[in-house]
DNA sequence: ATGAAGTTTGACACCGGTGTCATAATGTCG
DNA sequence: CGACATTATGACACCGGTGTCAAACTTCAT
């Protein structure tokens, strides 16, 4: 009963007393196969635990019901931690996928390295995500190479020069008004912001100017001393928060460009011996679980990544098919907690 | 130059002027072939963006140099949050295939549901690593049946019916007894054990055995009292320990089998007036990023993410070449925090 | 000059499916 | 009953590589 290896559509067809053809047909159900026949060939797969095999399969139809994913890692050379909002970002795409029937190639890529989006070229998938807080610098450029190459990928957060459409994102203007206009709702006057304001991350980029804009409609300024630069992690956002004490920049409010630069914002503010939201209010961004732990919680921007991985999902197959697809900014959501109040 | 579609290597053959086989020789850097001829060859390869079609290499060599890893989600319905443990074992599982050559295909499965491991039969993957918290009624059996069918593949954390090797793990037993020693060390007689201590967990049972001999040798006993069951959520931990409280049982220390279920139950404590660590001391398993958050930080006994990572990989790839393994044990660290001292 | 050994190349079968076309079997209708 | 549509099946080319084998061409020693 069982032959040595894997079983084929072969060995099927031998034990059914039908050609191999009439099995392929049956297999994938085509309706011109005859009833009876159809059942005969599943039952004599099922028993030899017969899989078609993927590799004969797309060779044939070129395509590979197969979707890769690059995850660029933040330009941290830290071997351990991996930015906790895009773990959630993996896990949703992952969700999104196979919902649809897709498989995930997962890849992390360090940015500064060279990296490959060969995935497509090399027909292991049909398409490609790319998911990071970008360095844009030379990013850029590959991006446009990947377009010239026809090669179907969807971004998330990074707006490709000239084509937007391909573009999912949250609305981080939207976030950045967000978090201004509850700073002046509770009457704040002096606030700070800390990220990289910079085209080297467009998405801190905008979330900056929705949040200076927002705050400049009620004549509250936000000047260059009132701005820390810092990367996405806890001892980033440490170090810049200190510095801004250091420099004795005073305010009551501090907007961070991400959850874990807020952690480590909160961790230099209690150092300094300020209370926290009695001396100043902080709002990070993503929502990531931590936020929820630290104390005091974190009030927070939240992205929603479950829908975000399914229109990054969707986006892409769509565009695979070679429909239209449009730019996709998801709205952002306050959440408020111990942080500010 | 630009052919329509995506360049063959008989495109190469072409412009190069000689065969097809020669062009696969060159391109794989046979020692066959001439030194001049390998250099046009790579070069028109360049220019004309060729990538190997990997659908064909593989169909013929009859290998994908590709890993499938199949994510077992907590038994909780809950839709939004992964176990963040499993997320970071899930990121360094990516480094080490990448540090290997090998992709990497994600999938999630449900455990309740009818889970497919397809991955290997259909020849989309190589060998297969199993990541979860079994409940392992049918699991086992379905181990069995992977067995059957010889397909290769590694668990994390389940012992596979007698096939030790299979597994690496964390030796979660002597894990259970750096807590218990940590809490005799620290003066503590009276304590509870929370999480799931039977054989669905096979895990947290090792935890409990570890942490309840290592008490007993110094005549602490653990009486059914003092265990309250829970699974790996922070809801599921906090409940167990209201129940515990609600029940009068007096208690000085608390282990808790998962992260996610200590800080549930530091939850419950701090609701119930209780100091920690003054009225108790807690220990969790894992040390998630989030157990570094709270107030107060956790101590916990700490998995080696990066290590497991390396270890499942490089075994599977020894299985997968026919090699023996070994059963994989990782050494657990204690981490001190707070919420002990 | 000639046979042996070494180097480089091309022809061709093959991996295991899918899709097209021809053919056989059965049914329908004037 | 013959022409024709319908249904079911088989033969075969094909996807794009890899591996084997034989052949062509060098090089070198005899």
């Amino acid at each position: 009963m069982k032959t040595k290896g894997k079983a084929t559509s072969f060995d099927i067809a031998h034990f059914a007393g039908v050609s191999q053809s009439t099995v392929s047909r049956a297999l994938r159900n085509s309706p011109l196969v005859n009833e009876e026949t159809r059942r005969k060939v599943w039952e004599i797969a099922k028993k030899l635990n017969y899989k078609v095999d993927k590799n004969a399969s797309n060779l044939r139809t070129q395509q590979s019901a197969t979707l890769a994913i690059l995850l660029f890692e933040d330009p941290t050379g830290d071997e351990s931690q991996i930015n906790p909002f895009f773990l959630n970002m993996l896990g949703s795409i992952t969700r999104a996928c196979a919902k649809e029937g897709y498989d995930l190639l997962v890849s992390f890529q360090s940015i500064s390295q060279d990296w490959r989006a060969e995935y497509e070229d090399s027909h292991r998938a049909d398409g490609i995500i790319l998911l990071g807080y970008g360095d844009y610098m030379d990013y850029q450029s590959r991006l446009q190479n990947l377009l010239a190459q026809d090669t179907k990928f969807v971004c998330w957060g990074a707006k490709v020069e000239g084509r937007p459409d391909l573009t999912v994102s949250c609305d981080n203007y939207g976030g950045g008004e967000l978090a201004a206009q509850h700073f002046i709702s509770s009457g704040k006057k002096q606030c700070v912001f800390i990220g990289d304001a910079s085209e080297h991350s467009p998405e801190f980029l905008m979330r900056f100017k929705g949040f200076k804009d927002t705050l400049e409609q009620k004549s509250i300024s936000l000047s260059e001393r009132n701005i820390a630069n810092a990367i996405s992690t806890e001892e980033s956002g440490y170090h810049a928060t200190h510095s801004l004490l250091a420099n004795n920049v005073k305010f009551d409010s501090l907007f961070a460009a991400s959850d874990l630069i807020a952690i480590g914002a909160i961790k230099a503010l209690k150092e300094a011996g300020l209370k926290i939201p009695e001396d100043v209010s902080v709002i990070g961004f993503d929502n990531i679980a931590a936020a929820n732990y630290i104390t005091p919680s974190l009030s927070t921007v939240q992205q929603n990544t479950t829908l975000a991985g399914q229109m990054l999902v969707s986006n892409l197959l769509a565009l695979i098919k070679g429909e239209q697809i449009t730019e996709t900014l998801l709205p952002p959501k306050l959440i408020i907690r111990q942080s500010t109040s």
